[in-house]
DNA sequence: GTATGCTTTCGGC
DNA sequence: TTACGGCCGAAAGCATAC
């Protein structure tokens, strides 16, 4: 959802008097988010490990437990491991404990992640795919509008997929994606909560402005500068009040946020915007030579998958992870799109030179790329055609 | 001043 | 030596146009 485009506030401004006039016509949307899904499924192919902490790392190949935690199981998060803690870290909370430390399988969680997400496709009027372990389902037709058939219709999800595919998952059920979302985070794991239109309120307005999407750190510390903390304070701001301190568009957003109101259709979404690779060194450096091996690597790998997706960029950028862990980026956007494998390789090695002649002090630690600005091949020819 | 769109950084998983 | 991945989209920052 484009919060800041005035195309989407105008048919919401429409929709919301429609509704005025037609009170029973509310959705259901369901919120689907795996539990701790790759430690999950880690248990799921070695039983025995289900009792002890399960810690799944990404390990840089630096020294012997350089690297971070991608997820963990709950029995682990007891100890104060999560995801993105290092591995040396995780692995001194858990000294007195026998625990488990496994690779990241990505190949493994996509297929068990494919087969699920296609089962649960089959029971939403429109699908919503986020990431590897999240989905949105459009379910007002498939219940009739009755949050009561949409609980069932969860509890069946759940049963279906812990038969076949031995996974759990949190539910979260609402009249919008905003609540569904917020929803399915209250219990975890294996919960189910659901929000009616009249609890809309009760549950919100409690809960801290940050959980609302749009609310960054920054938002969040200009709220609280105005005293507001929860999104039922947000709620009965005045409207003339927030657009003069955020602007007429964003501040019109919290307004209507806040009070649980969210238009934003559940929409199959199209291509990634998005392809990126990073990769840690072997040892930090300077050297453009240096770096430039691995991003030409790298480069090869975004490009190959472009390809196989048919798909075109606008606009490529390179990525520094530096010495004490800032990140630092420059990007290059194109007049046309391309596909060409060395056009991404000359920009990154104009780019990477910028970044360090601004960044003079620091050596890089990783170093990524990343091709944005995506145009499907059918897109560009009918562009083509009519332009 | 406000809206818009592009670039850079942040943060969740 | 205190010390850490890789990916994505969201949020923040900034430039420009009106």
């Amino acid at each position: 959802m484009n919060i800041y485009n005035g195309e989407i506030l105008i048919i919401e401004y429409f929709v919301l008097h429609k509704l005025d006039d037609d009170a029973e016509l509310f959705r259901v949307v369901m919120h689907i988010d795996f539990d701790y899904f790759f430690a999950q499924v880690e248990e799921r192919e070695n039983p025995a490990i289900k009792d002890k902490p399960v810690v799944v790392c990404v390990y840089s190949g630096r020294g012997e437990d350089s690297g971070a935690v991608s997820t963990a199981n709950y029995i682990a998060r007891k100890y104060g491991v999560k995801s993105g803690i290092p591995i040396s870290s995780a692995k001194k909370k858990l000294r007195d404990v026998e625990s488990v430390f496994l690779q990241v399988n990505h190949t493994l969680y996509d297929a068990v992640s494919k087969k699920i997400m296609n089962i649960i496709r089959g029971y939403a009027d429109r699908f919503e795919q986020i990431g590897v372990d999240e989905a949105f389902l459009e379910v007002t037709e498939q219940v009739d509008g009755s949050f009561e058939r949409a609980r069932e219709l969860a509890a069946k999800i759940k049963k279906e997929i812990l038969d076949k595919e031995e996974i759990t998952f949190s539910i979260g059920i609402g009249p919008n994606k905003l609540i569904a979302k917020i929803a399915a985070g209250r219990q975890k794991p294996n919960g189910l909560t659901a929000v009616r239109p009249e609890e809309i309120e009760q549950f919100l307005s409690p809960l801290p402005v940050r959980k609302l999407v749009g609310v960054g750190v920054k938002t969040e510390k200009a709220l609280h500068r105005l005293g507001i903390k929860t999104i039922g304070e947000l709620a009965k701001q005045n409207l003339d009040k927030l657009t003069s301190v955020f602007g007429m568009t964003f501040g019109a957003y919290l307004h209507t946020a806040a009070s649980g109101i969210d238009k934003s259709p559940v929409q199959q979404r199209g291509r990634a915007e998005s392809i990126s690779r990073i990769t840690t060194l072997k040892e930090n450096t300077r050297d453009i030579a240096e770096m430039m091996k691995q991003i030409e690597k790298l480069a090869e790998n975004v490009h190959s998958k472009s390809m196989q997706q048919g798909l075109s960029f606008k606009s490529v950028s390179v990525v520094a992870v530096m010495e004490d862990l800032k990140m630092r980026s420059r990007s290059k956007t194109f007049q046309n799109p391309t596909k060409n494998l060395e056009t991404i390789k000359n920009t990154a090695r104009i780019l990477l030179q910028q970044l360090l002649r601004d960044e003079t002090e620091k050596s890089v630690r990783r170093v990524g790329i990343k091709i944005f600005n995506l145009v499907h091949d059918k897109e560009q020819r009918q562009l083509n055609d009519f332009g």
